[in-house]
Order: C-alpha cells, then sequence, then structure tokens
DNA sequence: CTGAAAGCGCTTACAG
DNA sequence: CTGAAAGCGCTTACAG
C-alpha cells in the first residue's frame, strides 16, 4: 500500500497524490476527491519514515526520564503527553534507571531516530565525565537542528530548561516549619551529586542557620533516591538513635518511605515527629496523615518544557522559565 | 553527517561502510578500522528512517495507553520499557485519556512510523463500534506484518494478549472477606462497559451469590475509573447511608479515594468499615492501614506483553497468557 | 494546476 | 571480500 498505488487507482501522478493528501497546494476538486477515494479504499497510511527522509517535518518527540514508573515522573509526562498531542507530535520514552551509559545510548537512539526535539526530564549529575559524554551526543544533534530542553537544572548544558526553584522552596519549607516551632531537624537525601538533592539540601540548610539552628552531619542522612531508599534513611535515623521533632525528606517519594518506616517504629507522625516532602505528587493528600510539602505544578512543568522544545529558538540564548514551589502546610507536620 | 561521508573520509565505497557499521558481513580488517574511525570522528549516527525505508528492521515499539500517570499504567510500563530496553527497542507511547478516537488515531501514527510491534495496556470497551474502528485501523497494520498484543481481556481483538484473571480474583477475594466474616458489602466501580470492570464484579458478586449472600443493585455504585471516581462513589455511598461492613473498590487507585472519602466522612478503616481493592500497586502498601487487594504481578505483565509481541508469531492463532492474581490481607480489612 | 524527475540516506542482491 | 547500482516511499523544485 503505497502512495503510488494510490495515485495508480486514482489515475493522477504521485506528486498529485501527494499533493491531495499533505494538502500543500491546490488541486483540483474531482483530482482531489478520486485521491481520497482511492486512498481510503485502500487503507492508506503514508510510510513517516519515507516521509522523513525526503524531508517533511519530524512527527516525533523523544524524552529521557529514569523511571517511568516514578509519580513525579508519571506526573510531569501526564503535561508533555497532553502538550504532544496538541501538536500532532508522538512521543518516545525511555527509562534510563539513571544509568549514564543508558542514557547515552537513549539519546543515540533518539538523535538516530530524528526525533524533533529531545526532553531530558530530572536532575543531572554534577559530574564532569557525565557531562562531557552528553555533550558529545547533544551537540551534533543540535548542530542538525535538534532541539534540547530539561526540566531541573543541568549545571553546564545549554539547553532550554524549566528549573523549579529547589532551592527557596527548600528554605521557605524551612521557615515554615520554624514557625511551627521546630528547632531540631533531620533531613532525608538522595545522593549529594543529584543537583536537586544538593539544591535543596543548601537551601534547607541555609534557612536554618540564618535562624540560628544547626544541622549537624549526623542528622543528614543519605539514601536512595527512591521509595526504598527513604525507608531506609529514616530507619537508619532510629537506629541512631535521633529523635528529631521534625524530619525533611527532599522528595514526597523519600518521604512516603520514611513514612511507613515510622509506622513500624512505632513513631506516630505528627504527634511522636512531623514530616514534610517535596513536589506534591498526587499521592501525599491521600496518605496518613496527608503530607506537608512544597508543590510544584507538575503536570505544568511538562505542558512548558515540551512547549520550549517545540517553540522556534530564539538566537542562541538558551531560554529557563523558573518555577516556584509553594509551601502546603497539611497534618504531617505539627506545631510544637 | 551520512554514511557517504564517513565512507569518502575512510576511502571505501558506501556498501563497505554500510557493512562494516551494521556488522552484517566481513570486511577487511584494515577497512573496517578506517570506516570505525572515519566514524568516530565524524560522530556519524545512522538516520534510522533511512535504514527502515531500505529494509532494516524496525527498532521501535508503539505504546498505547489511557494515563501515563495513572500507577496501574505506570507498573506495566515498567516492565514494558526493561523488556524493550533488552530487545534495543524504543519505546513510542501515547496517552488516550479512554478517548475511542485518540486511541484510533494513534494507531494510525504508529501505523505511519512503521512500529514493529503495538501494544494495547488496559481495557478495551465492550462496544461494537469501538471494535470496529479499532480493527479498521489494526488490521491493515497486522496484514502488512506488525504484531499487536494486548494486556486485559479485548472482546474481539484476535490478537496476542496477557489477561489477569479478573474474574476468578475478585471472587476469592470475596472469599476471603466472607470467612473474615462478612456478609454486607458494596462494590465501588468504574464504567461497566470495561471488561475489566464488569468481570472484577461479576465473579465478586458470583462467589457472594454462592456462599448465599446478595448484592442489591444500590450497592453497587458507577463512578469514573479513577481516584477521584472512588472518592466520589465511597462519598455517594456514605450519602445513600448505606453503612456495609465491607467496601470492595475494583480498582486500587480508586480504593485509594475511596480510603481518603471515608476519612473525610469519619469513618475509620477498618474498625468501622473494611475496604479492599484490586491491582496491588506499589503504593498500598504505605497507605494508613495498609490495602487488602488482589495482587497482579503488574511489572511482569508488561515484560510478558512485550515479549509476546516481539517473538515469533506461531501460526495465525492468538496466544493468551493468563495470569493468576493473589489475594493478599492487609490491615484495611478487619475480621467481624 | 499537474506531471516527470531528482533526491533524501540507507541496505542488499548482484557481479566481480 | 568489495563495489556499482537498484530500490525503499515519499516530497518538492522545475517545467509545462
Amino acid at each position: 500500500m503505497t502512495l503510488q498505488d494510490v495515485a495508480r487507482q486514482a489515475e493522477v501522478s504521485l506528486a498529485t497524490a501527494s499533493r491531495v493528501l499533505n494538502g500543500t497546494s491546490q488541486v483540483r476538486a474531482d483530482l482531489r476527491e478520486r485521491v481520497l477515494a482511492a486512498a481510503a479504499e485502500l487503507a492508506y497510511t503514508p510510510n513517516a519514515h519515507a516521509q522523513a527522509l525526503a524531508g517533511a517535518s519530524r512527527q516525533a518527540l523523544g524524552v529521557i526520564c529514569h523511571d517511568v514508573s516514578d509519580p513525579y515522573f508519571a506526573a510531569i509526562a501526564r503535561g508533555v503527553m497532553r502538550a504532544a498531542a496538541e501538536h500532532g507530535q508522538l512521543v518516545m520514552l525511555a527509562s534510563t534507571n539513571r544509568d549514564p551509559a543508558r542514557e547515552v545510548e537513549y539519546i543515540a537512539m533518539l538523535r538516530a531516530q530524528r526525533a524533533r526535539a529531545i526532553l531530558l526530564i530530572g536532575s543531572g549529575f554534577e559530574d564532569r565525565g557525565w557531562e562531557r559524554s552528553m555533550a558529545a551526543e547533544l551537540d551534533p544533534y543540535q548542530r542538525a537542528g535538534g532541539r534540547v530542553a530539561v526540566v531541573s537544572r543541568h549545571r553546564s548544558l545549554k539547553v532550554d530548561a524549566v528549573v523549579p526553584e529547589n532551592r527557596e522552596g527548600a528554605a521557605a519549607l524551612a521557615r515554615a516549619l520554624l514557625d511551627l516551632g521546630h528547632r531540631d531537624f533531620a533531613v532525608l537525601t538522595g545522593p549529594l551529586s543529584l543537583t536537586t538533592v544538593s539544591d535543596r539540601l543548601a537551601g534547607f540548610r541555609d534557612a536554618l542557620t540564618e535562624a540560628g539552628v544547626s544541622l549537624g552531619p549526623e542528622r543528614v542522612i543519605e539514601a536512595a533516591f527512591t521509595r526504598d531508599g527513604g525507608h531506609a534513611a529514616a530507619t537508619e535515623l532510629m537506629r541512631r538513635g535521633l529523635r528529631p521533632t521534625c524530619v525533611f525528606a527532599v522528595t514526597d517519594v523519600m518521604a512516603i518511605g520514611a513514612l511507613t518506616a515510622f509506622r513500624e517504629g512505632g513513631l506516630d507522625v505528627p504527634h511522636d515527629i512531623s514530616l514534610a516532602g517535596f513536589d506534591d505528587i498526587p499521592i501525599v493528600g491521600d496518605l496518613t496523615p496527608p503530607l506537608t510539602t512544597v508543590a510544584l505544578p507538575l503536570d505544568e512543568m511538562g505542558e512548558r518544557v515540551t512547549k520550549l522544545a517545540l517553540r522556534e529558538p530564539r538566537g542562541h540564548r538558551s531560554r529557563v522559565e523558573r518555577i516556584t514551589g509553594e509551601v502546603v502546610l497539611r497534618a504531617s507536620t505539627a506545631p510544637l
């Protein structure tokens, strides 16, 4: 079933059939009818590869994330899908499990597919080697007209970005918790080499310091950047015999694991210990108690990064859209 | 940057360069080296469209789901991504929000992209019109060598399928709840036109009937097939003044909404009312109380449907892999 | 407005 | 083993 077949059946030239089907120029009404009828009858679908090769515009967009099943990503992906659909773009999705080699490999595949844009969702690493190999794949792609945009800070990638104000958000959260009367904190974090983690930790700590409250190194517990990591970190906190009045998990996903760990450890949240997260992923309102957090408009962030990538670049400057997080106090944090 | 450039720089023919790069046949070592060096130096990436056109095998796989951000789908998608990665396949993902028109449109796009396989995740509708239009897109795709596989029952689609034993699972759950002493039930459901919904409801009801327990029509509350739908259905249940001792929500996602609705309504789960779901999505163990449910190996289901689609078809028979659900009793259901 | 033809970047028989 | 050439299915100047 090729365009040629359609043309033959409609008794017109290949060129005419093509013009009718993609509406690029005027075609006499009767020929037009014949082509449409033939296409319908043959259940013709154009070969997107041939179209792409012949120079039509790309109709697919690549997205790289760490894990499709992480609710943080899932919420952002929702916005991406919506915006992509609006622009008639198909989304090619890859999860890397934070394996840098996989990341590079997927970018190569997306380059090969001549994706119209590549979206990187999730924070980058503060790591020279990683940055270099990413740039090695991304540069030729961009030189060939590919567009790149990211969600979260990527130190040295000069691309359009939607970046949540992690530092300010964490600081605002710290202030809100101080206002509740807390003076004794602990933080559960993911790997500090992730920009998101280090920014949130820094913002939180800065606000405490400003209020004259210190956060000793033994009160910052690093674990995997997942629900299980949160569970492990909270368990470790209890094992160390530390009993801060308030705990900040740098993401809601980690906070969820921590919440369960506290329950298993016999600590009641918020009666025995207050707990706060960051992101406001959809589920946290359904937890018991509902989680205090810094709300990010995840869905909208996905939409915005997609639009950034699809909009024409203006000049060679990369655009950055900052997203403000809003502190939402819920029942998981109690006044002291 | 084309293969031609690489060939020129390596001073070999186009054919030789191609053969080196995709390793199809033996090439003299020195030529091989030169080609590899040239490709590396030029940061060459093959054009997947040209490769596909020229007859190389497809390297992308299409997945159609209702909503990327639904945890049920996300869990399955995880398995799909893993299996796809193992086979060097890129995944093109589309969410349809259960809009049949969108579904058909995406299948057309995937056909155009000559996806190697199309995976439909999530239950189909019991609807002639829908079936007809799906078949109209899927048939030509399959005739052209495309492979189709689904998760969940699709009555009239003759394709490979991974199908959870919804009916049996719901019946087993009902029996477990009866064993706890419950005799007074209500069910919160999604649209009955979804095969998954009707199968689960039927299985649950059958087991009750067998035990001589009836489930009146006013005790089956239909709402949207989402968290909010579960919330609405539970709220409606309370509004009607019904106080069953045990409620079955046909999915965990709906149960999550119901749990919050009960809490808001001042009902303690499981003290005042027991609650059970279906699917065992990852989050339910972190709820308070953790949710009783019928566990499905979601991740593995994603992996299996992908492998089904990628494996050679044997004959014209469609293969069906049945998945048994396992009742997991947790704290959300109490003995009476 | 319409058609013949070139060209997009590959792969793979077919000769040698 | 290597190369010249055909062909995959389109789009789009270029003539007419």
